[in-house]
DNA sequence: GACTTTGTTTGACACTTGTCAAGAAAACTC
DNA sequence: GAGTTTTCTTGACAAGTGTCAAACAAAGTC
């Protein structure tokens, strides 16, 4: 295995770990300390391969990315139908909410810091990106399956079911066995309004 | 002017003073010195007003409140068609996005914050109880004056709306030109879509 | 096996944080 | 105007922060 290899291998444990702490914490709470703790290494460890904490959570903010957006591209590949599409569509998604619960409550708090935090901004644009592709990945399959067209524009449909889960990840803390109903609930009455009749 | 009243009014320019730290930095990088600092007192008076952080943390956004969820009631009112209530209901809109972004950013942040932090939920709940309530009266008139009715319930319309706002101010960041047109485009794209045709 | 490079630990630094308490100053009461 | 209460200032405390550098260990190289 490559120097240069065994190096990334390093920094992607750590952001694992990080992520896991940061997730569990959010951002505002979480210090290098912390994550180090919560880890198999020191915290001199964490500066040897990050030059500072931005550096770090700019890391882990990439890293996660590759996980993400990816999430339903089976389901659009493999259905059929657009029954079969939505059925899975919110499967996946419910279950992400529920599984994965602090990752994306560290995404919203990360989105949000991005707004006071400039160095944040391009990988959080860059995720946002991602994300808007996903939907519409989605919603274009879904029309093409009904035989119909989207009645909005990615960005739009993209704030629009972002909306829809995020409302459902903060509303998680509070309720979490009520709030995944909700949210499948919530995107069948929209999903049909964003495709013609 | 009565004692209680008078420390009452000292809570609200304290709290007034934070809330603009507060919106300029963020939740995380903002401490009780920076506030005092900001402010015409010092980082003693803060703590004599308010027993910790949380305390007034927890009072700013519950003062923040009063001066949100009423921003469109006067268009509401007003509005005789509904062409003119949309055209009112944007124009407000992006004004407060333009004219209060750093308000804006704070809320957004704070809500992200309430998911980590248990003291926060109940003002942030308390909040977005107040925003959906606001956007269904705008969309209830909206459908009463189209001679139409709704296609979505209140906490989905409000989720849907919301999303798209988030996203404007997001944006607005990066982009402070372009984002209040974007906003305007795509809040237009969708109104149509949630009252019956 | 000596030497160099790479990786890791440890402890320290300067600084900021929330919190609090002792006392000064101001306002109020009689 | 003396005495009391309220309000504010100041300075301190302990704890935690990001950062870094010097000592140490491991791995690799010749």
């Amino acid at each position: 295995m490559s120097g240069i290899d065994k190096v990334e291998r390093r920094r992607v444990a750590l952001a694992e770990s990080a992520l896991k702490t940061l997730g569990e914490l959010g951002y505002a709470r979480t210090s290098l300390r912390e994550i180090a703790n919560n880890s198999e290494f020191t915290h001199g460890v964490v500066h040897y391969y990050f030059r500072d904490k931005i550096d770090l959570i700019s890391y882990c903010v990439r890293h996660y990315k590759t996980m993400c957006a990816r999430r339903y591209d089976e389901v659009v590949e493999t259905a059929h139908s657009a029954e079969e599409l939505a059925t899975g569509f919110l499967a996946k998604m419910t279950q992400t909410l529920v599984e994965e619960t602090p990752m994306h409550r560290l995404w919203y708090d990360l989105r949000a810091q991005s707004m006071f935090e400039e160095q944040l901004r391009p990988d959080v644009e860059a995720i946002d990106r991602l994300l808007e592709e996903m939907i519409w990945r989605i919603l274009s399959r879904y029309a093409d399956l009904t035989g119909t067209t989207p009645t909005v524009d990615a960005p739009t449909a993209y704030a629009l079911i972002d909306g829809l889960f995020e409302q459902a990840v903060v509303g998680y803390a509070a309720n979490p066995e009520k709030t995944p109903a909700l949210l499948t609930d919530r995107l069948l009455q929209v999903l049909p309004r964003l495709v013609t009749a």
